[in-house]
DNA sequence: TTAAACAGTGGAGTATACTCCACGGTCAAG
DNA sequence: CTTGACCGTGGAGTATACTCCACTGTTTAA
């Protein structure tokens, strides 16, 4: 399969597959080439890149997508294998969400205190920026 | 005051102040030197870093706090204005903490169908991986 | 006096994940 | 036979936010 024909089925435009070449993330043999030099892709690594898609989706970076898909192929990639990875990036992500809900609440509660006027603030410099 | 010690007031590395000269987030003018030609950074520029590492705290890029600083310059930075910055970026972070969890609800209930084995899966790989 | 600790400038490198470009070869249709 | 749509490579550029380096000048303390 040509690269168009797997951009097209997997999403990712040509440069961006090419990109992944680059990193490594997907390999084409020297020997996997036709007459006229053009790469022909084959269907594991279509297979490849539907599995990155995916756990692109799931907030996985490339480093950690090398990393599972590493697990494929040395078949190690059993549940509880993969269950601890999926907790480990959970964790990040609970961490994330209460650092965001943080930050949420000391903005509104930056804006309310200026909008109520119980800070010392002014007409043209809200306490939440000048203190 | 020179460079270290605002440096050690503010946190922020020479390297990270110098930074923020290049991007324009401080000014120095040409005038504000020592005779050894040293910057002589002023009480003001002390208090604008001050702001922008509050304003870092909440998240904001540095494009938004060059945004936010404008405002306080010219002394528009209502507490009206700053509120509508603020909720604009509240519904930023909404957006990110729903689609976290999203991400983690997924990733969960991926493992959890692996491990139970109610979808056809594998010792060796993980249908969350390879569906 | 000399070594350490500071100051300055300009520019390169890091990490993440692409995206775009130039330049050149290949192939099918009209 | 040429035009357009592909393919290939290598390298540069984008965005964010620094961090580090080389080289040079200045100040301070032993």
């Amino acid at each position: 399969m040509l690269i168009g024909e797997l951009s097209r089925q997997t999403g990712f435009s040509r440069d961006t597959i090419r990109f992944y070449e680059k990193a490594g993330l997907i390999k084409v043999g020297r020997k996997q080439r036709l007459e006229n030099s053009y790469k022909d892709y084959s269907e594991d690594i279509l297979k490849r890149l539907l599995i990155i898609k995916r756990l692109k989706g799931f907030g996985f970076t490339l480093n950690e997508i090398e990393d599972l898909l590493f697990l494929i192929e040395s078949n190690m990639a059993s549940c509880t294998t993969v269950n601890n990875k999926v907790q480990q990036k959970v964790k990040i992500i609970d961490d994330k969400i209460r650092e965001l809900k943080q930050i949420k609440s000391m903005l509104l509660k930056g804006v309310a205190l200026c909008l109520n006027g119980d800070a010392p603030t002014s007409e043209r410099s809200c306490s939440l920026l000048v203190p």
